[in-house]
DNA sequence: ATGAAAGCGCTAACAG
DNA sequence: CTGTTAGCGCTTTCAT
């Protein structure tokens, strides 16, 4: 049934030859063992005419090093991972690397088993994207010392180096921006809470109230989840309540679709009625019914400096500095952020 | 600095008994082999305390097994490649597999090295969604008799399963819509010619034409690529024409997106100036600034099906016959088509 | 009820 | 310049 490839050991006998020359000719180490020049180039046509190819299970049990990296990731849909996803996938195979790829599903028991899996496919290294609840998985997996480095989500205790979007500036910026404009009470849609980007981005939110002197209304803190789901139940939570927020900041693309929905189900229009901006700029975010006002991350960025960051340790064998690398952000000014008449509360005081 | 990882034998020696023992129990032969409880539980005691697992990589090597399937994908960065891509991790790991992913990027050449890198990574069968407009690579796949399905695109001369949307009903159908509200001069924006979604697609076009005896006019069948870019530019030109299309029927979301773009760039509307339908329904479909009226595709049954039917393949071990498999599309009506004044033709001749 | 040994396909140390 | 051999960690046949 199975279509009997050639091996080392076939080629050399075929050639007659020993199974060694053969693989020293295949890797390229003819001229350190001088090898003759007939034979060598004997190999090279045989090895072609067979369509040789070495078989990588053998090959990283003997050099215990597969070329292989592990990607582990909370939502593959979520096109923010989805593009992240592509940069990782095109930077790795670049340098050499094939993509072991697990969804966690937002599943720290997943995350958990998938990593196992992998390590059990002995990859040479670890990107992940956690689900970030939970460290003490991922501690054991530091411990065996194996190459890593977290991506989007990371946990400052942990000695694991990472790149992340600067998400505290960003959503600083986002709010800082409704502000200005006059907006006071403002609404925050959260994603998954206790992770570092949702932790940050609230920071950012809360910070930039407290630069303006603005009382922060902890009931207009909202959510858990960066899902599409989130965003219409909070917001439909929200556009019930005695006070209504002139603006809403949030936290994921995926929110601010659940967001809209609701929005619009209750009749209202963005940004007369209420105002918006969202995290994760995408494609999409300017051709909607209001084009939105968004914090752009630099995906593909961060997916090239996490691959190569991995890569380079374990190329270099060593353990670098574990440091975090933050990537500034932007804000794409769209239509839906309303300027509204701005309450000097201090002229007023 | 690598941790030593506890192997078969270094448990064996450990506790005095035989590597194969110990294989026996941990593969849950103790009974087949008459291993007595106190051993077995010694050894699962042992196993448990050390934390051994298993050598995935040894364990390939020797069963020709690996538990991994090799999935190749033209981008994963489109959402619709993305949402098959999740549905197929989660089937496949429910399953007992891993995933091995490699973006194409469109590109026949990397996607024939990532084939063959999953080859020689042993990978016990592959799920490719190929860029469509090479065969030859695919045919010597064949050949070596391992496991595949093709996903989306498929070649209805090559001998592999696939699974796919009936995209010449859902295209049929999207056209005939078009037709119903009126729209004679209706132009078509191709994505990646002599790929099969795209054949069928404009098939369809062509046959809704056919069927209400409407002239087909070349000229307006137009564009080469599934991405925003060709929408963009195509759209453009399409709206540069003497005789301007009524309404656009787009073969791809990302061909929308850019269509929109140029749309509205020259200051019309969808659908006052121009209607429009759009093949690929995504969460923000509803939220455009003119909710779109979509061809909306299976995406997670397509995933799940041809995981199903390889991995059915590869544990059966013999070859399925090589069917193709197409879901029905449906149209999600919304605001982009005007129903227009029809001009009935046979009516006036 | 358990062990010894071969072998999956490869690389590298050692030997000429 | 080339070959022999050991061994990566596992499963399985053959012994006992």
């Amino acid at each position: 049934m199975k279509s009997n490839n050639p091996t080392l050991k076939s080629i050399a006998s075929k050639l007659g030859l020993s199974v060694s020359t053969v693989s020293r000719v295949l890797n390229g180490k003819s001229s350190r063992y001088r090898i003759s020049k007939e034979t060598e180039e004997l190999i090279l046509k045989a090895t072609k005419d067979l369509n040789y190819m070495p078989n990588q299970l053998a090959r990283g049990l003997r050099l215990k090093r597969t070329n292989t990296i592990g990607y582990v990731i909370p939502d593959i849909s979520n096109p923010f991972f989805a593009s992240i996803a592509k940069s990782v996938e095109k930077s790795a195979r670049k340098l050499g690397y094939s993509i072991l790829l697990c969804d966690s599903e937002e599943n720290t028991e997943i995350e958990r088993t998938s990593l196992q899996l992998m390590l059990n496919r002995k990859v040479d290294g670890l990107i992940i994207s956690p689900v970030g609840l939970e460290v003490s998985h991922l501690k054991t997996i530091v411990q065996t010392n194996i190459p890593m480095v977290l991506l989007d989500r990371y946990f400052p205790d942990l000695n694991i180096p990472f790149v992340t979007s600067d998400n505290y500036q960003g959503a600083l910026d986002a709010v800082n921006l409704l502000i200005e404009n006059g907006h006071t009470t403002i609404a925050c849609i959260q994603g998954l809470r206790n992770t570092s980007p949702n932790n940050d981005r609230v920071k950012g939110y809360r910070d930039a109230h407290i630069r303006h002197e603005l009382f922060i209304d902890e009931s207009l803190i909202v959510g858990d989840s960066f899902g599409e789901e989130n965003g219409y139940i909070e917001t439909k939570l929200l556009l019930r309540k005695k006070i209504i927020p002139t603006a809403i900041f949030s936290v994921s693309n995926l929110i601010s679709l659940g967001a809209i929905r609701a929005i619009s189900e209750e009749g209202l229009k963005i940004p007369n009625d209420i105002s918006m901006i969202s995290f994760d700029d995408q494609p999409y975010s300017r051709f909607l019914a209001t084009p939105m006002t968004t914090v752009a991350q630099q995906n593909s960025q961060i997916g090239q400096i996490a691959t190569k960051l991995l890569i380079d340790q374990i190329e270099s064998n060593r353990r670098i500095e574990p440091r975090g690398i933050f990537l500034p952000t932007r804000i794409i000014v769209r239509d839906s952020i309303k300027r509204i008449f701005k309450l000097d509360l201090k002229a007023l005081g």
